[in-house]
DNA sequence: TTCCCCATGAGACTCATTCTCAACTTGGAG
DNA sequence: CTCCAAGTTGAGAATGAGTCTCATGGGGAA
């Protein structure tokens, strides 16, 4: 799964009329290499200054666009302004739940919520295309 | 209900410990007599241009929040980059439904959906203060 | 009414994200 | 392998929603 990944990037990449470069390689690295929900300034500065990649923000942008469009990374706004990004290489779907007290950011999923939302979308004659579902929770003393 | 309101704005503003003003007035007037989802922009123009009052967007913002926060106000975050704002005199609570195609704002409401999300947050030690919850659908042809 | 202090208005500012554009790569054609 | 048209990049300007500043204006308790 990860030997094959340059390739999951090239193919995308040509898919999209798209030109294979070393900046777009560094941002779906380092994207990839953590499990973490970081902000695009974050995997800016990363690459910058821990990875001492030359790169600028508005690639990081783009290409983060690319990936989101194609799948491989799951964009999400947790409503403070900015958009968390995290891999997404195995496909499983899953919601965020977000702790108002620490801020940490627990991931779920829940088959039947998922039948659910789709059940009342056909109530009112839609299909669901995608949907945001955050759950901002406090712990239980 | 209606005949009470202002009285629901003064009682509010003493609470907050803040002055009764024509534009707290204002604003509160113009979120509360549409039923749309409109952004500060948007109702900052239609006192201005439309009912001619004078008032600038700081204000506009503040009032918001002290609506929002004393629960006169529902805010909603559909992650274009504005907020909207309806209206919440009845307080009776609902998500929405975007349609992808005509970017119409459909409310609904399912109790099922409330207690699973409540009987997730628990499932790891939680409890949920409140939630975001978007369908972002399509039409079925 | 007086007067203290909060609220307003206009515009500057913030901050994430997007845009601009000259200089630089990429990659297919030859 | 080399060339060159066209896509990309980098640095910083621009954008745009929302917030802040501060001098001036206006509530409201006494």
């Amino acid at each position: 799964m990860v030997a094959q990944t340059p390739e999951i990037l090239t193919g995308i990449l040509h898919k999209e009329g798209l030109r294979y470069t070393a900046q777009r390689e560094a941002v779906w690295d380092e994207i990839r290499q953590s499990q973490e929900h970081r902000d695009a300034e974050d995997i800016y500065l990363s690459l910058r200054s821990t990875k001492g990649i030359q790169v600028s923000r508005a690639p990081v942008y783009r290409t983060i666009d690319v990936l989101v469009k194609n799948k491989l990374v799951r964009k999400m706004d947790v409503g403070d302004g900015r958009c968390r990004y995290e891999p997404r290489l195995d496909d499983n779907h899953h919601d965020h739940m977000i702790c108002t007290e620490t801020g940490d950011i627990i991931e779920f999923f829940n088959e039947e919520l998922e039948l659910l939302q789709e059940k009342i979308a056909r109530k009112h004659g839609y299909t669901v295309v995608r949907h945001v579902h955050q759950l901002f929770v406090k712990p239980i003393k």
